[in-house]
DNA sequence: GACCACGGCCAC
DNA sequence: AAACGTGGCCGTGGTC
């Protein structure tokens, strides 16, 4: 394990001390960064001490914030310089969410947090703690930062900013090494974007929600009451229907032979009238389980809003994913009205369309599938006419749900089966084997460059990586083809959040509060919406084409944006 | 009470 | 030759 040098302590209290002290960081091409906090949340708890670690002057400053109140407006410059050392820190987005409460805007050309490097170098889902890398000791971590401090105390807050410098020269060595400079910096700008996200939070109407919980909490008791017809004497009012176990048995005693009672396996039966009942039920149920009175606890006392934990790295591909509660998993449908911008202001939504669709025809690269693009074509009905051989005028709505099937299946891997099972649950298609077989062969035909793709993609454990050079080693083929797909599509999205964040001040109060996948919405004063919606839609563009640029055969980037009340379908009226 | 695996289902 | 992928959260049923 690495030793951690030990610096001396530099405690600052005073405007003399402090006075004394900015000259030092200006000589610094490195600084470790952090602070100690008296709680997690930045917009009640407070800052106690901020930790600058200076190796060329071989010193740590230790802030004392009680003491001196005024001495972030001191460092400010430092901090929110252009340029200047990097500020190097394990977990930034904790550190930067309580900076950013206070006003302050670090830039991400100069950050560099060791727990994102780690999970760039590493391709892990989750940040791994500090204390995982290096030998740190955590122990009062959640000791009392609000009283007097212990020698102890000081020694244990220099530490972490000394150790993370220790940590940064061993992953910028790996970084260079294995070509992964340039995801690292991709991540760093997108960093200071995530933490804004949190801070500012998403709008959210708790009455319109409980309405909706409401209506849901009715609807689950009429299917109850409906399901309570097939409870036969002995299992009258004992039966529990969020029980699978249970249910497949009572599904089992009513003639229905099935080997699970997820909706796929109840398709064949979807209109006995125990099983309408039983899916209704379990519908409704989800929006009173998962989306029903827990989210009220998620409102912020003080804020008003929701601010959930956005983890910048969540997936193996380099995707974002969102916890507590998971915004990027909320129904498509009513629910999303709830979402709504305060009076005065507007959520302008952006999303790329085809998104992954592109990135595949550019990767592969297929030309047929790019050129469709370049031409403005609709994929799906492009793929639907030629595949089943009529012209493009003849297509039906339920030939394009078919073609929908084979754009998102084949692309990573999906064989003839899946397919079968893919096209009737999730568009509602059925398709016997023989179809499945031939629709898939015919597909592969029209797009030659998919085909080569797939069977150039080597055998056994290898590293795929993304336009932006993210890695993740894998032996398993459909994780070949989705990883540089998938993964290069985050890379687009999290470069855009950089963009908006470099460039907020090109729309003074606007922020983006979501980011899901290939969306991204950004909350703006209403008498600004139009610039907002300009401003979203350029920075949308230009971010995924810097990535597609990379790309052998780039395809054209569409993004779609509107002006919107809320998240749901409600449009903006300037008028009003 | 905390933790876990599982079946199921929401999103992209 | 064949192989869709990436998450988080819920309730149940079980363990420690």
């Amino acid at each position: 394990m690495t030793r951690i040098p030990s610096l001396a302590l530099r405690l600052i209290q005073t405007p003399k001390d402090l006075e004394a002290a900015l000259p030092l960081l200006a000589r610094e091409r490195l600084v470790g960064l952090d602070l100690e906090t008296t709680g997690l949340d930045p917009h009640q708890d407070r800052i106690r001490l901020l930790s600058l670690a200076l190796p060329q002057a071989g010193e740590v400053l230790l802030v004392d914030l009680f003491r001196l109140p005024g001495a972030l407006e001191g460092i400010r410059p430092f901090l929110e310089a252009g340029e200047g050392a990097l500020l190097v820190g394990h977990n930034l987005a904790f550190d930067l969410g309580f900076l950013m409460a206070r006003g302050l805007f670090p830039s991400g050309r100069r950050l560099w947090d060791t727990g994102l490097a780690q999970q760039v170098l590493r391709a892990l889902p989750r940040m791994p703690a500090l204390k995982d890398l290096l030998p740190v000791d955590k122990s009062l971590q959640v000791s009392d930062w609000g009283g007097e401090l212990s020698q102890r105390q000081l020694e244990y807050a220099a530490r972490d900013a000394v150790a993370v410098l220790v940590l940064y020269k061993e992953q910028i060595a790996e970084a260079r090494e294995r070509n992964l400079v340039r995801a690292l910096a991709l991540e760093m700008r997108a960093l200071p974007a995530v933490a804004w996200m949190r801070v500012m939070g998403v709008p959210f109407d708790p009455k319109a929600w409980s309405l909706q919980m409401e209506e849901a909490l009715a609807e689950a008791e009429r299917a109850l009451k409906r399901l309570a017809r097939f409870e036969d004497g002995l299992f009258q009012g004992s039966l529990n229907w969020n029980s699978p176990k249970q249910a497949l048995e009572a599904l089992r005693r009513h003639g229905i032979a099935v080997s699970g009672t997820r909706e796929e396996d109840l398709a064949p039966y979807r209109h006995h009238p125990l099983v309408e009942a039983l899916l209704d039920y379990r519908e409704a149920q989800k929006r009173v389980s998962a989306f029903g009175e827990r989210w009220l606890e998620h409102l912020h006392p003080k804020t008003g809003r929701i601010h959930p934990e956005w983890k910048q790295i969540g997936a193996e591909t380099g995707r974002m994913a969102c916890a507590r509660p998971n915004l990027q998993q909320v129904p498509r449908d009513a629910t999303r009205r709830a979402f709504r911008a305060p009076e005065g202001r507007v959520l302008v939504k952006a999303d790329y369309s085809q998104i992954e669709l592109r990135l595949a025809a550019a990767l592969a690269p297929d030309s047929v599938m790019a050129e469709a693009f370049r031409k403005g074509e609709d994929l799906h009905t492009l793929t639907a006419s030629r595949v089943l051989g009529k012209p493009g005028e003849a297509v039906t709505r339920e030939d394009r749900q078919l073609a929908k099937a084979l754009n998102f299946g084949l692309i990573y891997g999906m064989g003839a089966e899946s397919l079968r099972q893919y096209a009737l649950t999730g568009y509602g298609v059925a398709l016997s084997p023989e179809e499945a077989s031939r629709l898939r062969e015919a597909f592969f035909q029209l797009y030659p460059g998919l085909r080569a793709w797939h069977r150039r993609t080597p055998q056994g454990e290898v590293e795929v990586e993304t336009l932006m050079g993210r890695k993740r080693r894998t032996s398993r083929f459909t994780e070949k083809l989705n990883t540089p797909v998938q993964g290069s599509g985050a890379d687009g999205l999290k470069l855009a959040l950089g963009l908006l964040y470099e460039r907020r001040h090109e729309v003074p109060g606007a922020f983006p509060v979501l980011a899901v996948h290939d969306e991204v919405v950004v909350e703006a004063p209403a008498e600004r919406a139009d610039e907002a919606l300009a401003w979203v839609r350029g920075v949308m563009v230009e971010a995924m084409e810097r990535v597609m640029a990379r790309a052998p055969l780039p395809v054209p980037v569409e993004v779609e944006a509107g002006v919107y009340r809320d998240w749901g379908f409600t449009p903006w009226e300037p008028s009003r």
